[in-house]
RNA sequence: CGGGGUGUAGCGCAGCCCGGUAGCGCGCCUGCUUUGGGAGCAGGAUGUCAGGAGUUCGAAUCCCCUCACCCCGACCA
């Protein structure tokens, strides 16, 4: 591609719109431009860079026996009725009707679509197991869009969809898409973590999640260096300590503590630590408000709160009417003791004596507080967040914590789709069995702009090979002056693309600095200059955008007639 | 949806308090010079000051409404 012929609009500063690293240089790099909130055109530089991380998810996904088709974007409703999902999926699904006011969604996931197909084709057993794929916009209405195509409403996802006679045929493939999935995010050059997840809404057994590592990322990581453990935190298992609980030391008194609301102000005012405290929230019940017990120091985990019986989903903490008509007082002065709700406390509340917490009257706190003698055993649960340094739950180590950005998930859906829409198969003893079902989804536009985060510097991108918009960028200085340059960067240019390589060739009749500029933002690793300078003695130079380290590189001068093999010998993948 | 903020040239911003002829940098166009790290000089083009309604002799500026976008919290690849 010579760079007079293509579309390059790069800018030095970024729009005052973009926050995340990622999300400023796709902009700079003119990769994408925003429409509208949510909403990003992939300019020409950008496609190219999509379309190679799809072209490695699609030879992944063939490898890995998976079928390509393509369903519609636009779904009717009458699917998405069957399974109960029109109401369920709420306003995150964008929908509409048609001239003849029929309802329809952009799709949001293509689970009923899917289980429609298989329900019309599928009839044997022996046609199983089988594993469509696609690669797709899909539309999600999301609450509040940002990071650029990070978390878009349109989105490019690869959705693969799996179905079985039984759970041992969803395992094998389960195992055979995870293995496909690690391949993926490996060749792409991304450090990843692959982790246990919670099923959500979907519902089903087995499930992972892949996460790019960055900080920037939204999902908070546990794992174990000691052993493979490694779990979203929605999920992580906080173990009860391993220590049983002491005896009572203190009697129960009441302290007036005025004004003091937070965990902080009361351990600040009493001269404890926040570990000392018990947090007492009231949320929604299914029947009345529930309320949960956390030590002071501890964040409460919503997913593992959700799975408490009697607590309602969604999951909302109570109103601050709600919570003084259930304990006579405002947030801040709760407490669990001689209150009449039901009480679930985490395992490491139920293991606290002698602690500290509100007195559901207003300005008033209980030190001294102990179970069984000055209020009831609790119920108890897992329900806070694990944090740094817990113990890993398979008792082989203790947890880190990291951060993550989601870019593809894989999950074993069973046979709730299959049921609600009756996809049945025939069995060897002729009998109707419902199918077993499994979703795999990557994030495909998701995975560009996380790459970034992982490889970027204050020049601009670092792209990974596997997925640089072109491999090698030609920068010739002077090419519409000089016609030894113009013949020397034509030829090279020539040889390179013959041989089947992504060139760039810069013929702009710019300056230097502005070329260099912008092949380092545009993020092309292998760079060569010819200029005048040079070819007088024969010579070009060569120049990596970092080298294996990671590190900023120096030019190396390299015979003009030796650049080729010696550029071909780079360019390996 | 709740809380905060911003809308002025293609991009980044000033001007707004204290109403009085719309400005700066980058980019863009023309010419000359320059040509190994985002050039220099000279000339030039570009604005429904987000939109609507109001106050005023006069509104980018003050008041009201609407819209869009961004940031912080509950959803997800």
């Amino acid at each position: 591609m010579l760079a007079s012929q293509f579309f390059i609009s790069t800018t030095k500063e970024a729009p005052s719109e973009a926050e995340l690293v990622s999300h400023k240089l796709m902009l700079r790099a003119g990769l994408i431009k925003r429409l509208g909130s949510g909403l990003y055109t992939w300019m020409p530089l950008g496609l190219r860079v999509l379309r190679r991380v799809e072209a490695v998810v699609r030879e992944e996904m063939n490898r890995a026996g998976a079928i390509e088709l393509l369903m519609p974007a636009v779904q009717p409703a009458e699917l998405w009725e069957e399974t109960g999902r029109w109401a369920l999926f709420g306003p995150q699904m964008l929908k509409f009707k048609d001239r003849h006011k029929r309802d329809f969604c952009f799709g949001p996931t293509h689970e009923e679509v899917i289980t429609d197909i298989a329900r019309r084709e599928i009839r044997s057993y022996r046609q199983l197991p089988l594993n469509f794929y696609q690669i797709q916009m899909k539309f999600r209405d999301e609450i509040r869009p940002r990071f650029g195509v990070m978390r878009a409403r349109e989105f490019l996802m690869k959705d693969a969809y799996s179905f079985h006679p039984n759970k041992e045929s969803l395992a094998a493939t389960y195992q055979i898409m995870y293995d496909a999935y690690t391949r993926i995010f490996t060749r792409l050059g991304l450090t990843f973590r692959a982790v246990a997840a919670d099923t959500g809404a979907i519902g089903g057994s087995g499930s992972h999640e892949f996460h790019v590592l960055a900080d920037s990322g939204e999902d908070l990581l546990a794992y174990c260096p000691d052993s493979d453990y490694a779990a979203n935190v929605e999920l992580a298992e906080a173990i009860a300590p391993a220590t049983a609980r002491p005896s009572a030391a203190q009697t129960l008194q009441q302290v007036a503590t005025p004004g003091v609301k937070t965990i902080d102000e009361v351990a600040a005012l009493l001269k404890i630590t926040a570990s000392q405290t018990v947090k007492t929230l009231i949320v929604d019940g299914t029947d009345g408000p529930v309320a949960l017990l956390v030590r002071g120091d501890h964040v409460l985990n919503e997913v593992k709160a959700k799975k408490v019986a009697g607590v309602k989903t969604p999951f909302a903490l109570a109103s601050e009417a709600a919570v003084r008509a259930a304990t006579g007082c405002a947030p801040g002065s709760v407490g669990p003791v001689g209150l009449k709700l039901s009480i679930v406390a985490d395992r490491s509340v139920a293991a606290m004596s002698d602690f500290v917490c509100g007195a559901n009257i207003e300005g008033e706190h209980l030190t001294g507080v102990n179970w069984g003698r000055d209020l009831p055993e609790p119920l108890v649960a897992d329900l806070r967040n694990v944090e740094a340094g817990d113990p890993c739950p398979d008792g082989k180590g203790s947890l880190k914590l990291c951060r993550g950005i989601e870019v593809g998930h894989v999950f074993q859906l069973g046979s709730n789709y299959s049921r609600a829409m009756e996809a049945s198969y025939l069995d060897e003893a002729g009998k109707s069995q419902a199918l077993e079902m499994g979703c795999y989804g990557v994030g495909v536009s998701r995975i560009v702009a996380s790459a970034i985060e992982q490889h970027h510097d204050d020049k601009g991108i670092i792209w990974p090979q596997a997925m640089a918009p072109f491999l090698l960028v030609i920068v010739a200085i002077g090419y519409g002056k000089s016609e030894m340059v113009k013949t020397a960067a034509k030829q090279l240019y020539a040889d390179l693309t013959a041989a089947g390589h992504d060139v760039l060739l810069d013929d702009r009749d710019e300056r230097p600095g502005v070329m260099f500029a912008d092949a380092e933002l545009i993020g092309i690793p292998h760079r060569v200059t010819v200029g005048e300078r040079g070819l007088k003695d024969g010579l070009i130079e060569y120049q990596p955008r970092q080298n294996n380290a990671g590190q900023p590189t120096e030019p190396q001068k390299i015979g003009l007639n030796d650049a080729f093999e010696f550029l071909t010998e780079r360019l390996k993948h």
